[in-house]
RNA sequence: UCCUCAGUAGCUCAAUGGCAGAGCAUUCGGCUGUUAACCGAAGGGUUGUAGGUUCGAGUCCUACCUGAGGAGCCA
């Protein structure tokens, strides 16, 4: 009966052998049965199947060692693929034989049930609960987007650059930091940006970028945000804001083309309407006849969005009405996103809500020559960036006015000192990025294992 | 740091201040087309912790612990 010479093969390519038969290395998912029928479901890390084992068609010892195994059990499955109309597939699988890898024991069942869940019962067993399709699909977009992410800028000229994750100041210096000891008397920091230091780098190569984890010590306690994230910077040499725009509307155009072009199942999975995810990369003609090679990205000034948020508080639609000079809240960002089909580009914020090193508008220097990327759907800022303060001068008075240790910056400093050059950069939070093209509730299911303010296992 | 909400069976949740309950999971039995199957039975409880009010507290009061959502800050 048992057919160890069938080719070995995955749910995902199954399809391919329909007819034939077939070796699967897997996990029983969930198990049915009909008295003497039983429909076990296989998952194996590319999606579900559901078998089909009568009794009247496989050995006795077959039979009964399916009939009571426990879910989660591991095994290697022998049989054939048939096309039934019946699976949500379109394929299910005739069970000729099977060999146990790991029967779990009745005494120890596996925890977590096909049924409803808690959020701290699922966190607590979040090394479990990444098994369960919905939690394999996110991630399976995930390992995507981080690759398109990269794609986009290694088949765009740029060089990687790995910026420290031990830093011994503050990138920023407004942020919490995770401190630690660093040898003898000195302190270290976990990195919250590898900005300051790829501008460094793209003085040497011109455009390069940076794509590591990152840490913020801040008691955020939102669905929005993580104290361990990762994030994605590119920064260009002689690349003013119009351009950074234009960079960021193309980066995010080619990562949302990856993520329909491959996972259109994993996203119906996991209940993501993928019409919004079409319209933000359909190509809108502007009908003025300028040459636009992107989808055409709404972007809106400061004081375009303030308008916006003031009609719309007058309207009813906001409780609070925006102050002028002020940044923008999370009740403000989603209201402006949810006025648009793509993501939204903020630019040219009041400089004094923005950080030190942003260059000011030359046309109005109390504004900052910077841009926010709202996703759609109240998801918020995916990207941040800007053009950077290329004068010595200036910069060295925005640090001192910022209260920062010059000391610390003063390698930051050199940049300007020798052959500095326009430059600008910008950085994406892969996790409010898969969070935003899943449709998903909360930012701790697009990591394996999200770092939250009150959670650290497993 | 502040505001709000929630802790009862392994899980999800009920229980007017008056006998601690259900569904799922587990175990046993039944069913040849089930889609988180269904039907029958069994086992399973220090009601987050410590005090208090009361004849009587899962329920009311106080403090604490844990978690969740939001604000601020940010990606």
């Amino acid at each position: 009966m048992q057919n160890t010479t069938a080719p070995l093969t995955t749910i995902a390519e199954i399809g391919q052998h329909e007819g034939q038969p077939i070796t699967l290395r897997c996990w029983l998912y969930n198990l049915r049965s009909s008295g003497k029928l039983l429909f076990p479901t296989f998952r194996d890390g590319t999606g579900t199947i559901q078998g089909i084992v009568p009794k009247a068609a496989v050995s006795e010892h077959v039979f009964d060692t399916l009939k009571s195994l426990t879910l989660e059990s591991s095994l290697t499955v022998y049989g054939r693929v048939r096309a039934d109309s019946r699976a949500p597939s379109g394929f299910e699988l005739d069970v000729d034989d099977l060999t146990l890898t790991q029967r779990i024991p009745d005494s120890t069942p596996y925890p977590i049930q096909l049924k409803e869940a808690g959020v701290d019962f699922l966190m607590e067993h979040r090394h479990l609960w990444l098994r369960t399709p919905r939690q394999s699909a996110i991630l399976r977009v995930r390992a995507t987007i981080q690759r398109a992410a990269a794609e986009y800028f290694d088949t765009h000229g740029f060089f990687r650059t790995d910026p420290p994750i031990l830093t011994p100041n503050a990138c920023e210096g407004t942020s919490e930091l995770f401190e630690m000891d660093y040898f003898d008397d000195d302190k270290a920091y976990l990195t919250q940006s590898g900005q300051l230091y790829i501008e460094a780098t793209a003085m040497a190569l011109g455009k390069v970028y940076s794509f590591g984890p990152t840490f913020r010590a801040e008691k955020s306690k939102t669905r929005r945000h993580l104290t361990e994230f990762w994030m994605i910077e590119p920064e260009v040499t002689y690349l003013d804001l119009d351009g950074l725009m234009d960079l960021a509307e193309s980066f995010l155009t080619h990562i949302v083309t990856r993520v329909l072009q491959s996972h259109r199942a994993d996203l119906k999975l996991i209940g993501k309407d993928v019409s919004k995810l079409e319209a933000v990369i359909t190509s809108t003609d502007p009908g003025d006849g300028s040459q636009s090679p992107h989808s055409g990205f709404p972007r809106l000034t400061y004081d375009e969005a303030h308008a916006m948020l003031l009609d719309a508080h007058a309207r009813g639609l906001l409780p609070a009405a925006h102050t002028y000079g002020d940044d923008f809240g999370s009740p403000d960002e989603t209201y402006i996103s949810s006025q648009f089909s793509k993501p939204v580009m903020v630019h040219r914020y009041p400089a004094a809500v923005k950080a030190f090193y942003m260059q000011p508008d030359p046309l109005d220097p109390t504004k900052a020559l910077c841009v926010d990327v709202l996703a759609p759907e109240g998801y918020g800022e995916i990207i941040g960036g800007s053009q950077r303060v290329d004068d010595y001068d200036l910069l060295k008075s925005r640090i001192e006015s910022h209260n920062l240790p010059l000391a610390a910056f003063q390698w930051y400093l050199d940049l300007r000192q020798f052959g500095s050059v326009p430059h600008s950069g910008f950085g994406m939070g892969i996790e409010r990025c898969v969070a935003w093209i899943c449709g998903l509730e909360h930012v701790r299911e697009t990591i394996p294992f999200p770092r939250t303010l009150n959670r650290i296992y497993p």
